[in-house]
DNA sequence: CAGTGAGCGAGCTTCCGCTTGACTT
């Protein structure tokens, strides 16, 4: 072996050493091969902040097949990626292969094509130490950081929890929305709409009143006021408009379009985009750049002439804005444009669309409308109820597409809610004409909170304050759902009164009903733990739960990779301040339990209290110093400590319920370890997905234990005609079985799971030996 | 397999950012 190249992705691999040839072998680092050690801290703080780094236990035995090759090569090129944390692995690549740092060569592409790479071996260079520093100073910051703060957590609330300079501002920014909208007041409005129609024909043409009526008085006394009143146009303007693609998909922009379009979480997005790139349909899924290659740019030029005509192209090269961008590799694209589509599952074929037709849009002509508005004056006698001045006109826009560009493929969705992009046509109507009323209502309405956040707008937020990468912002979110900070649901909208005046003629009707606001889906709300986790971090780490503070410390990094500051300062003047405030903390601030006073147990007339507890949150009857200890009770899914009424808290203590007795022995229903659960005769049975243990009635109790019984009965009677043989190939035993996951079969120390329809007792030798071959191909085939 | 919550004290938990793999009974 000649050459060894060593790559951070396999998949990269592969498609790599096709362009080198049999001169290379090209391997991959599966990302980084050390990190700081996973127990305790591992830097020393004593002694210049010296990081203890550990090959991870996952990539030891990568790393003595890496040593292998490095031994059988002549000559070794690093070819991370090209930003911090490449440059990074390159280095303990170097450091961990024991390899020369003189001899070996650092070679860096952002976009995989036969040009780019053959150009990057031609012109090699060292690791960049400046860089390797700053992506040292990253990681021992938010070691010291994380490991620093949140044992302070465990002591003070509650262990387990965690805290970190990404997750915890990503709970803050959902913490304070939630107050946002506890704050907001819903303020209903009237919206005036109408019906006209030229005197001289019946073209109807819908126009809004050009301001809305804050009570329902006023709404009807303007109604009233429009009888007998006159309408003629009073203005009409027509001008041109331009509408731009947008540009090609980041993981952040992915992640939000599949939410929007495909209703995807953003974990499935990237989980979906990770097999659509191992199979080779698309670029690499984890990037912050929007900039396409000039290969991507030639391949979309054909492909747009080619379907829509040169009138449709447009190249346009995008420049990347976000905070933070390190812009390692290109825009998410498809790898060839000429598929406008991929075989593959309807998950992977649906991501690949909408990959395809946003890069394709991307690279096509603005689109051209027309925009018209239309103000149709109200005049006459009217009388206003008061003094006030009466509105003088309703208006109305519409747009026609002169040119459809880009919107011939592609159009971003928005998060607005109840957003259709309207686009109508309006009639021309010369200045003066004069216009007929068919139909005027006055709907009542109300203002909307601010939304909350889905997992995709929490990205959008956290890329615009520059904090995470595109590797982490689906892992963030499941880290913040998994401590439970935060909770994803969905939410019926609120019902509303509202008030209806209709105007025909000269009448004005009202009509009184309730309507229901937006439902909310797949939103994210804080929980207790959350909301006193956030506060406490607010109240003694404030600069870290800064929104600023990422981006004041990337700046110090920077500056550490342009060889301007030393990384071991950087961390020092963080440092130094940082663990004074800890010691502080840990010494002076309260043990902190969210709790609130519910009020007062009319049986014993002490103290109600809501809190968090070591297992979560609580009900409690009497004080915690008190001589008598106090009751507790855990809480229901869906209380909280701010929700929850005196009543529901009391209700808790409840159980465990005697409901009484079947077979002579007591029935008894309570939650244990793993829920809620009957106990009956010594055993326990779990209530089901609906069965409340508060209110649960014997009846009910009896039919699970009974139903359980049959089932068990049935498993066992199933069991006896298990290990069943089905027959003998080539001299083995072929035989199914039931196990944990349901059906399998067994042939040569290997099981091979069953399709549900398939009867493991009917099953004929041939039709299990089929099975055991097409299995047995797919798994060497992933070997 | 079917609690806990006070306090004592053992030992455990925890960060962010790179990358994919494992395949059971």
């Amino acid at each position: 072996m000649k050459n060894l190249v060593i790559v951070e992705s396999p998949a990269k691999a592969k498609t790599i050493e096709k362009f080198l040839g049999k001169d290379y072998t090209v391997k991959s680092s599966y990302g980084h091969i050390r990190d700081l050690a996973k127990k305790e801290m591992s830097i020393d703080v004593e002694d210049n902040y010296e990081p203890q780094y550990q090959i991870s236990d996952d990539k030891k035995a990568l790393v003595s097949e890496l040593k292998k090759a490095v031994k059988d090569a002549e000559q070794v090129w690093l070819a991370s990626d090209e930003d911090r944390e490449g440059e990074a692995i390159a280095w303990h690549l170097q450091e961990t292969l024991k390899l020369n740092p003189k001899t070996t060569q650092r070679i860096v592409f952002n976009e995989i094509t036969k040009t780019a790479i053959l150009n990057a071996i031609e012109h090699p260079r060292q690791i960049d130490m400046n860089l390797v520093d700053a992506q040292q100073a990253r990681r021992v910051l938010d070691r010291l950081v994380g490991y620093e703060i949140s044992p302070i957590l465990w002591k003070k609330i509650k262990p387990a929890l965690s805290a970190g300079r990404v997750q915890s501002v990503a709970v803050r920014l959902i913490v304070e929305r939630e107050e946002e909208i506890k704050g907001f007041e819903s303020k209903p409005y009237f919206r005036v709409t109408a019906q006209f129609h030229p005197v001289d024909s019946n073209k109807m043409l819908s126009a809004e009143l050009n301001r809305h009526f804050a009570t329902a008085e006023e709404a009807e006394a303007f109604l009233k006021s429009l009888v007998g009143a006159s309408f003629k146009v009073s203005k009409i303007e027509t001008k041109p408009a331009r509408r731009t693609p947008a540009p090609p998909f980041t993981t952040s922009t992915l992640q939000q379009e599949a939410s929007r379009k495909l209703g995807f979480s953003v974990a499935r997005t990237m989980q979906v985009a990770q097999q659509l790139y191992e199979s080779g349909y698309i670029t690499y899924m984890r990037t912050d750049s929007v900039n396409l290659s000039d290969l991507a740019l030639g391949m979309a030029k054909k492909e747009i002439t080619g379907l829509y005509g040169a009138d449709y192209l447009k190249t346009r090269r995008y420049q990347t804005h976000t905070k933070g961008a390190q812009e390692a590799h290109e825009a998410i694209r498809p790898t060839n444009m000429e598929a406008q589509t991929v075989n593959a599952e309807s998950a992977q074929r649906r991501l690949y669309e909408l990959i395809w037709k946003r890069t394709i849009a991307s690279q096509m002509a603005d689109a051209e409308l027309e925009k018209t508005e239309i103000e149709i004056a109200i005049s006459g006698e009217r009388k206003a109820g008061g003094d006030e001045q009466l509105p003088t006109h309703f208006q109305c826009s519409g747009e026609q597409v002169k040119f459809d560009g880009f919107l011939k493929v592609y159009m971003e969705s928005t998060d607005e809610e109840g957003d259709e992009g309207e686009s109508r046509l309006l009639p021309k109507l010369p200045e003066g004409t004069r216009m007929s009323m068919e139909v005027c209502e006055a709907s009542e309405h109300y203002t909307q909170h601010p939304p909350r956040y889905t997992e995709a707008s929490l990205v959008k937020k956290l890329e615009d304050l520059g904090i995470g990468r595109p590797s982490t912002y689906a892992p963030t979110i499941s880290t913040i759902l998994k401590r439970e900070y935060i909770i994803k649901e969905d939410r019926e909208g609120e019902e509303h009164r509202c008030t209806v005046f209709t105007l025909k003629g000269s009448t004005v009707k009202r009509t009184d009903k309730t309507e229901k606001g937006y439902a909310e889906k797949g939103k994210l709300f804080p929980t207790d733990i959350g909301c006193v986790v956030n506060n406490f971090l607010m109240e003694h780490f404030n600069d870290i739960m800064d929104y600023n503070f990422t981006a004041t410390v990337e700046k110090d990094f920077d500056e550490i990779a342009a060889g301007k500051k030393e990384w071991h300062d950087v961390i020092d003047s963080f440092y130094q301040p940082f663990h004074k405030n800890i010691r502080k903390t840990d010494q002076s601030a309260q043990r902190t339990t969210g709790s609130r006073l519910l009020g007062v147990d009319p049986k014993s007339g002490k103290n109600v209290y809501a809190k968090i507890g070591r297992y979560g949150t609580l009900v409690q009857i009497g004080e915690t110093n008190a001589d008598e200890k106090p009751q507790f009770a855990s809480m229901k899914k869906g209380q909280s400590i701010e929700n929850i009424t005196l009543e529901e808290a009391l209700e808790l203590f409840n159980l465990p319920r005697t409901l009484g007795t079947f077979e002579d022995k007591e029935v008894i229903v309570s939650i244990g370890k793993f829920g809620p659960y009957v106990r009956h005769n010594g055993k326990f049975y779990s209530l089901g997905k609906n069965d409340d243990p508060y209110d649960v009635t014997l009846e009910r109790a009896i039919e699970i234990v009974v139903k359980k019984r049959e089932a068990e009965e049935k498993k066992e009677a199933l069991k006896k005609d298990f290990p069943h043989e089905i027959g003998v190939e080539d001299g083995d035993a072929v035989v199914s079985n039931i196990g944990r996951f349901g059906p399998y079969l067994t042939y040569r120390g290997e099981n091979f799971r069953l399709a549900k329809d398939i009867d493991p007792l009917s099953l004929t030798l041939p039709e299990a030996m089929k099975i055991i071959n097409d299995m047995g191909k797919k798994r060497s085939k992933k070997k």
